[in-house]
DNA sequence: AACTATTTATAAGA
DNA sequence: TTCTTATAAATAGTT
């Protein structure tokens, strides 16, 4: 496709096949890469040589991959595992995987996806627990909130105060220093003054930074149809 | 790529996301097939999308690809560990326990229980998934509700149609009993009537009673702080 | 493996 | 969604 165009038929010259595969190989595996990356999709790719030689790529596991797509494509493990898990013995483990491939399913229906093939009951359902959970998390984080706004105010507010007598304490010493300069004892205590009042104030914190204020205006309209 | 180069990470903007995942998919498939055509290699190719949607694609069959890819990986197994497929099983077992046991707090946490220990940063997470997943859930209900109002209201309209042509009849043999009474046909024809057009009336189902409608206005105030 | 002339893919915009 | 188009990326043939 670039000194002439070519057809998309098998190349017949050996060495040219290999060449081809190996470049073409590559670019196949950037592209998937990079369409998981900017659109967050899950990929897994398999490639056999015609020497039969295994290439894999998977933006997760190709083996992870390939599970949930048995999970799709409805019941196909079923007939592959249990002989496999019969081997492997007890019923815990058939009991385990079906509670974790449940719960997978659980979790993924939560994020909104795999919600086609519900009916409208159970999207409801689906509806009410999302909503309460949000209601919940919305009302933890505004006691969290609302917790570190009156923490910093105290903050402030003692921060204030050690300033309010900071500065006395610099206009009693500069009072002091003009009136009793020949005692010589001016320095020193400026020195332990600072001490005494600097370091509790460096303990704190009094950033607003961590609050990580974003806005859902967009994703969560009001006048919805319930 | 084009208009302008694009740094490769996460497409932050939900609608250019899906375009881009479209016409990159695409364009992956095309080179999969192509690289499989010109140097006869076996492919198999799945990729979830990030809202859960299942697409594949295979040289020959997904299915018979996973399987080839098993038995190579089976094979490396025996090479590394011929005797021990009771280890290999308990580490799945361990692993799945631990899957497990984080899916369920996941859940959980979803459900707005066991949130207190979260820092504000993690609530935000969280509520941003719950969010995502509401805001879904939402867009699928109203499609739903949207198709069954509109099943509905058609259904009602082939029910007026076969009311009227029913009324029509009536009418008919209200008038053909006062003329031709003597001819002694009335009953026959009427239950003829009615079998050709009271079933497909049965069939038909006019209950709103499934879209059960519920409001969220408690739950779910709109002018909350995010 | 490196180099380019071209073809192909695609981001942004309509 | 689909089309258009300017530009970036991939790659066929060559060295």
């Amino acid at each position: 496709m670039t000194r002439k165009k070519i057809q998309i038929k098998k190349i017949s010259n050996i060495t040219a096949r290999q060449v081809t595969f190996s470049k073409r190989r590559r670019g196949l595996f950037k592209k998937a890469s990079e369409l998981s990356t900017l659109c967050d999709a899950e990929i897994a790719l398999i490639v056999f040589s015609a020497t039969g030689k295994l290439f894999e790529y998977s933006s997760s596991s190709v083996t992870q991959v390939i599970e949930r797509h048995n999970l799709q494509s409805k019941n196909l493990d079923k007939l592959v595992q249990p002989s496999l898990e019969l081997q492997l013995g007890s019923a815990t483990y058939n009991k385990r995987s079906k509670e974790l491939a449940e719960k997978t399913r659980e979790l993924r229906q939560l994020r909104g996806e795999e919600i086609q093939e519900l009916n409208i009951e159970e999207l409801q359902h689906l509806e009410e627990l999302l909503a309460n959970g949000l209601s919940r998390v919305l009302e933890t984080k505004g006691d969290r909130i609302a917790n570190e706004i009156s923490t910093l105010t105290r903050k402030g507010g003692e921060l204030m105060e050690q300033n309010q007598n900071l500065r006395q304490q610099v206009m009693d010493i500069s009072v002091g220093k003009t009136c009793l300069q020949e005692q010589g004892q001016s320095s020193d205590s400026m020195v332990v003054n600072n001490n005494n009042s600097a370091d509790p104030a460096q303990e704190t914190s009094f950033s607003f930074l961590s609050l990580g204020f974003i806005s859902y205006e967009k994703s969560l309209p009001c006048n919805y149809i319930s």
